[in-house]
DNA sequence: GTTTGTGAAACGATTCACAGCT
DNA sequence: AGCTGTGAATCGTTTCACAAAC
């Protein structure tokens, strides 16, 4: 796999589609496929397609189109999929237990290990086969079982500060549900799931109707 | 306020994000705030903020900066945020229990209205003030009472479904939990929140490290 | 002197279109 | 003949830079 810096977000997301729409394919028992015909599949052009993936190489054949196998293979080893992640979910209120209960997390190989919360009446609970550890514990669990990613889902007054402490811990990625935007060093990646702000792009869609 | 049509996605995103900024400045006591400053607090330029607001007219004072309070207001309008909008939501699993429950939803005049679910262990338990009702009901309650939003938080076989029928009824805006895309008419707007394809960002990018 | 509002320039992403391979 | 891979053209967004307003 070529080694290139600068790929766009939205390119990266459209590979995931890509990859989803793939494995409908080879469930189906198609052999091969073509940009055009997963980029109806997709809702985008068949151009763009192209582009996409060729900014990692050229995996189809000329007059065929791609192995829609091969394809699967190429698109989980650039999305970084053919490994398992270690996550720790941080904040064990009504968002974070349906974040573990989510089949979507492990099947996909995003493992998570631990779960913290302050509150003391969570704290010690079983859940899903873990246990809610006291957030003063975080230092001395995760260095014990060390997480490559941490999902924050505590309240927004709390959320910058146990971001700084995972981050001192070493975690370079953060899914963040927060109402929050948080501040974090270079080599640190957030994404942030922001419901205000999707709730309000939807109000200012159908305001200027 | 100015009609213009193809305002960038981004653009409101930001707009969004100001006015949150702007609340916190208002609640500090700040009566005036230069683009410098709100690009500052957001993590943009002033240029940018500068351009955004522009779209929609020109609030500012040159020389003095824009009067916090009326770019409140200003953004609030142009964010169609000045009314209450009602909303029902479709499945009543784990990820509909934990939104009926965010503050942020009656908080900012998103007021949940109507649950459905077609599990009949679910129909008819009580909710957070609200009672679950059957889906086969749909047609029928969002007739007597209807809403300008659905939230979608099926299992994706269930998605589709759901929202042709939402759609059938005149709804003309969706938030979609479900790891599916949607089709709708061009007249109806969705935003899809898609754990996986967050998750997969997070993996390349630590990957491609 | 300060800060806005905005054309123009720069940059980035998407689409076009076609040469080249199968 | 069919479909990919990719430079070139187009389109959209962000940044620059400065005249105008206070």
């Amino acid at each position: 796999m070529l080694r290139m810096r600068k790929i766009a977000e939205s390119t990266v997301r459209r590979l995931s589609l890509y990859l989803r729409f793939l494995e409908e394919f080879e469930e189906q028992g198609m052999e091969t496929v073509s940009s055009e015909a997963l980029a109806a599949r997709g809702g985008t052009t068949s151009a763009q397609v192209r582009k996409d993936l060729s900014f990692f190489g050229s995996f189809g054949k000329r007059g065929l189109g791609y192995s829609v196998g091969e394809l699967v293979l190429k698109l989980r080893d650039i999305l970084g999929l053919g490994r398992t992640y270690r996550v720790a979910m941080i904040g064990a209120g009504k968002i974070g237990s349906a974040l573990v209960q989510y089949r979507g997390f492990r099947n996909r190989g995003f493992d998570i290990v631990s779960i913290f919360d302050t509150d003391q009446a969570k704290v010690g609970k079983g859940w899903n086969g873990l246990v809610v550890k006291d957030l003063k514990e975080l230092e001395t669990e995760l260095r014990r079982s060390p997480v490559e990613i941490a999902v924050i889902v505590t309240p927004g007054e709390a959320a910058q500060g146990v971001t700084d402490r995972v981050v001192a811990l070493g975690v370079k990625a953060i899914l963040n549900f927060a109402p929050i935007q948080l501040t974090v060093p270079d080599d640190v990646v957030v994404k942030t799931v922001n419901l205000a702000l999707e709730l309000e792009t939807l109000s200012y869609a159908l305001t200027n109707r």
